[in-house]
DNA sequence: CCGCTTCGTCGAAGCGTTTCGACGACCAGG
DNA sequence: CCTGGTCGTCGAAACGCTTCGACGAAGCGG
């Protein structure tokens, strides 16, 4: 492995001017680089990342720190992922991605405080997020995707719920619909703060209300059988439903289900949206399912960008964004026909 | 930020003393140690690990190779990370996860030639790898999850394909089913060399016959509209089949759908057995699916385990070895009803 | 009681970079 | 022709750790 030395002693130079050929922090005229260059192509010389790490103080290694439970990853989480990839070997940077459980906050302080990490981007950030403390403690530079409840003094990128919801109910709305049920997380993830799951209900609340019509929500659990349940319990509440809004990803398979078994078709007797999905997910259900697909990798991207120009730039300035999901129209949305007609209004 | 110099010069004693309570490399008094570890505590110390890998010439970190493409990863892979990155943390190891897709290679042979990583696992690889040679040439140490072409030089831990298969159908002939059909993935899968396709096809084949009986093998590409071809297709080549062995997890709604489309029933009229499934897919279905769940965490683990052994070990053996999914029983399979009793034999 | 290990500790030499101060060479202005 | 300023390059000092050789102090058999 070639070091340093060897290409200065072959380009006849000083290593201190291979170095400025290599980082470019000082000026050194087309001659020498070129040398030195031709160098390095012949000994296939690679800096040692160590080495520079110490002597620079700094890694250029990012870190995304993910969640990983049992449920695996969505398409979604891989396209932030992807997404926040690619922008960091963009910028330079590599991007490593931990997999932090709910346990290893030890492990997180251990890679936060040995200098190793120059930045961190955090996942599925909960209102109030141990890990944010740590990092804040190790004085770790730090970009949230989701937010926590105080962002005050937090950079982060984040869906825009407000605006989703309303696009999805202004979808509904659009096609006809007038009962529409909102099925969320659940009533424990509701109590807990998660706050996706907060936003999207206050913004329900917002849109119907907007729009003149009354405002259901049922919780349900994250499960086919807690879908099904909610919707059971959705028909006992208003039994003129035509359209079903899903935030529960995993529940909607249930809701499916449940439709299927009581005779009715989607979309023509009930339309179905399922919100911050990936397209993935939608095309599994027959008929695909009209979603609401998340800006995920843009968001990735944004994330990293952010965190780059912090580490990069003047360093001050935080950075707010939120992305709305888009609309993208599959086969569970239609107009409702005839067996709402005759019990509603028009 | 302390360093060791600070820890000495508290402690009483020399920075090399320091290095030796640290590492254990050299025998240190009970009295000095407690010494240094107090003084360590007291400035709240933490070794800088550029420093420490720079020196050592190792970075104590692992790599992790995911392929993270649009499909997202499922339970299985993500109980994979986890079971590594546990074993990593045991064995005094980070593990870091890198997104490397298709193109990056060179991301890739930069990592590895840097010295960043004192070694990598590699998950999903192909029969002909390319970042195995990379790897390879870098002078990584490697293990594989999944198997290459040519198995004799390297290290691998993989899914026991023939062993697994044989279960499920055994699971399937015990209940009385004769005509079985194995869905796998596309027939452009299978061409390409993809591993598992072809040597789940090669045991299906060997299983049956082994039974006396006449295997059915359909490829079906990886989404809902392959596996409902792809069960009309093995209908029309045989219409009296019971059971349904599908490999392509992505089929597998597909396969319901049209199940269900034909108005035969799950488990009732058809079984169907679904492999190397994590049991929160298989309970998304309803009813629930019979499966075959992959050991998925033990593989993390043995991978790690088997890395970390050639890197603080001997270095030289090698590791291979294959670990079945285990049969799990759901609600969709059972034994074959009427419908079939008449049109085959018994 | 002597020379030989063994044990515990120390000092110093790296590890491969970056970065800072210095220093010729060259050029423009006075 | 001298002064002052860039420009391009060099040498050397970090960066924070590991590790090797050395060396006194014990402990031991003869």
């Amino acid at each position: 492995m070639a070091t340093m030395h060897d290409v200065a002693r072959l380009a006849q130079v000083s290593v201190s001017t291979v170095s400025y050929v290599l980082t470019g922090a000082r000026p050194i005229s087309q001659a020498t680089r070129d040398k030195v260059l031709a160098a390095m192509a012949e000994l296939d010389y690679q800096p040692n990342a160590m080495a520079r790490g110490l002597a620079s103080r700094r890694s250029r290694i990012l870190g995304l720190l993910m969640p990983m439970d049992e449920r695996g990853l969505g398409a979604t989480e891989t396209a932030f992922v992807t997404g926040a990839a690619s922008a960091a070997s963009a910028a330079g940077y590599h991007l490593v991605l931990s997999p932090v459980g709910g346990g290893d906050l030890d492990d997180l302080r251990r890679l936060a405080t040995q200098r190793m990490l120059d930045g961190v981007v955090l996942m599925e950030v909960q209102l109030a997020d141990e890990r944010v403390t740590v990092l804040q403690e190790a004085g770790v530079p730090l970009v949230l995707i989701g937010r926590t409840g105080d962002t005050s003094a937090l950079s982060y990128v984040d869906i825009d719920f407000d605006q989703t919801v309303r696009e999805a109910v202004a979808h509904l709305v659009g096609l006809g619909h007038r009962r529409i049920v909102y099925v969320n997380h659940s009533a424990a993830t509701l109590t807990s703060g998660y706050g996706p799951a907060l936003r999207t209900r206050d913004a329900f609340v917002a849109a119907m209300t907007g729009h003149g019509l009354d405002p259901l929500m049922i919780a349900a659990e994250d499960s086919a059988a807690g879908g099904r349940a909610a919707l059971a319990d959705a028909f006992a509440q208003a039994p003129e439903l035509t359209a079903v809004l899903a935030m529960n990803e995993t529940a909607i398979f249930g809701i499916l289900g449940e439709l299927t078994g009581r005779g009715l078709s989607v979309p023509d007797d009930v339309s179905v949206v399922s919100m911050v999905t990936s397209p993935q997910v939608a095309e599994l259900a027959t008929p695909a399912l009209t979603a609401m697909t998340s800006p995920g990798s843009a968001l990735g991207r944004m994330a990293i960008e952010a965190l780059v120009r912090h580490l990069d730039g003047d360093g001050s300035r935080l950075h707010q964004q939120l992305l709305p999901c888009s609309l993208e129209i599959r086969g569970s949305t239609a107009a409702p026909r005839s067996r709402q007609l005759m019990g509603a209004d028009k």
